[in-house]
DNA sequence: TTGTACGCGTTATCAC
DNA sequence: GTGATAACGCGTACAA
């Protein structure tokens, strides 16, 4: 691959020349710099980037670290990062945790290595030291780990108390909550506290399951569903923090002939485009993705830049009605 | 951040004796290494990467292109590209092409330009020529574009008979197929052919349907499926060219009270996870996603180890029966 | 308007 | 066993 000691040699000048057209910088005659540009892609010549990064100690590349992007909570997600990152003139670098704490620490070391310009922790299986360690700037999502460091997340209290309202409203009687693994330090977890919340001021009795740690676990997610209905034939109302998980419910009930919303209220969190498209659709309360892959980049960018940023991002739910409620 | 400058300086020793303890090579006395090992984590020093994949000509980063990882199918071929990329010591650079050539073109000379280790194209706007004149290994995902450019794919054509087969079995008088847009130049245009063949064959009506060149545009898929129920209502089977479109099937089913499988009977392609907890199930014809990820970062490297390597990469597909036919 | 020389952080080569 | 030094490809003072 060319150089840009070649394309200088063939065009007759230094490499700071070629160097200046390439970069717009200074000074340079138009007949020069039509000679360098020719030769330039005679010679199919593309700019080192990684002597580049070298050079200015950046990379313009993003890691993000999340569970797993086949999950699709995460896949709109990484979709999201993705579209804002090249707006900006980054690369994402992906990075699935699988929620294994070695793995996960291994890619926040090899992101180092790397001299990302930031990262995007999407997964939190580690502890908070371990994080602030790194100097380089960085972003959570759902998670809040030290005094400065930015967090993005959705209202979770609130979307957990417009769910279970909404239950209490069409009429359930026993509700059950289904959320993730409460191990994890995760703002989301406060979608139980609204949701225990809320019942309890109503009087309505209620149940909460937790699920395993594993990631996207779809055998676990059929059982756990299973083992309610099963047990638990009085629940009438169930508020999923995922709706995969939700759409796991909705399937649950079909196959024991539970009809799905007169028998059984079902409620999912993230609004997922598969939440839409599902049949029946699934009523949810709706994450702002696009917003948080946006504000993701946008606070990478910041503290690099050493602009002012907010620390608290806590977006605002919806609460989107459909056929299961 | 600490260099190995810093380190040397720090445990008394040159750059060179850090070098290699680093990299464990040549000899060393015990004692040194130890040192070396101790200031290195008092320093928190983590290498350059970059400063090392300059001087090795390699990144060890891999470029995937796909139209947009939200898609389920790219969202479970990117995480499985992921796994073995990990596994084998290289990174992800995660590009959405959008399918607009301007951006394909442009994440592809941004790859270059990163002398990233190969490229994994699912996304496939541009003309052949323009993938040719990279050196960098290259793998397509679903398409043809040279001679010695290896290239994976399940047996789309099969997959085309075996869906259209078991629709005829299960007593379909009237078929509709509904592919991508056909102009792209896709492997997977061969499930048309087989759908028209094995329709052919056993003196079935049928027609075809192409979607636009819009990524995973889902008010698209919902207008054809209405309209195709709409103008055809003596179409009693569908075979669709993903998962997702399927569902939408169903979904437009669902709508007008046609019952599904009785009365219409849907089958998908690709057997994304979620065309298993859809309610109903789909059926569909599987493509080994996992090994489909395996082999393009196998083929990479092998390309780049200069290994001898298979270019026509034919998997099989199976036809999964579930709930709608 | 253009060229020379140095440094970015590593590793490989050769010398001691 | 260990240390100087020259690359890798590029950008930028500084000089011309």
């Amino acid at each position: 691959m060319a150089t840009i000691h070649d394309v200088a040699q063939q065009a007759g000048v230094s490499v700071t020349t070629v160097s200046r057209v390439l970069n717009n910088r200074g000074y340079i005659s138009e007949a020069t710099r039509k000679k360098v540009f020719e030769t330039m892609d005679a010679l199919n010549y593309q700019p080192n980037e990684i002597a580049r990064s070298l050079l200015r100690k950046q990379s313009n590349i993003i890691g993000l670290i999340i569970p797993n992007v086949s999950h699709p909570f995460f896949s709109e997600l990484a979709s999201q990062v993705e579209y804002y990152a090249y707006e900006n003139g980054c690369k994402v670098l992906l990075c699935n945790s699988q929620l294994d704490p070695a793995k996960e620490r291994d890619y926040i070391e090899m992101l180092k290595r790397n001299r990302v310009d930031g990262i995007i922790m999407g997964s939190h299986t580690l502890e908070v030291e371990e994080y602030v360690s790194l100097r380089s700037p960085i972003v959570t999502i759902d998670r809040r780990i030290g005094e400065k460091i930015p967090f993005i997340s959705s209202d979770n209290y609130r979307g957990g108390v417009l769910a279970t309202e909404l239950l209490i409203r069409k009429g359930c009687r026993k509700l059950a909550h289904i959320c993730g693994n409460l191990e994890l330090d995760l703002l989301a977890n406060s979608r139980s506290e609204g949701f225990r919340d809320t019942a309890d001021k109503h009087g309505i009795e209620h149940m909460t399951i937790q699920t395993d740690m594993n990631v996207f676990d779809q055998e676990q997610y059929a059982r756990i569903i299973q083992e309610l209905l099963d047990q638990h034939p009085d629940v009438d109302g169930i508020f999923a923090t995922s709706d995969i998980i939700a759409a796991f419910a909705v399937k649950g009930c079909v196959k024991i002939g539970r009809r799905v919303p007169d028998e059984m209220r079902i409620i999912g969190y993230d609004d997922v485009s598969a939440a839409a498209w599902l049949t029946p659709a699934i009523t949810t309360v709706q994450q702002p993705i696009a917003e948080i892959g946006r504000l993701a980049v946008e606070l990478i960018r910041r503290q690099l830049d050493g602009e002012p940023y907010e620390v608290d991002n806590t977006l605002p739910v919806e609460l989107i009605e459909r056929a299961t409620t």
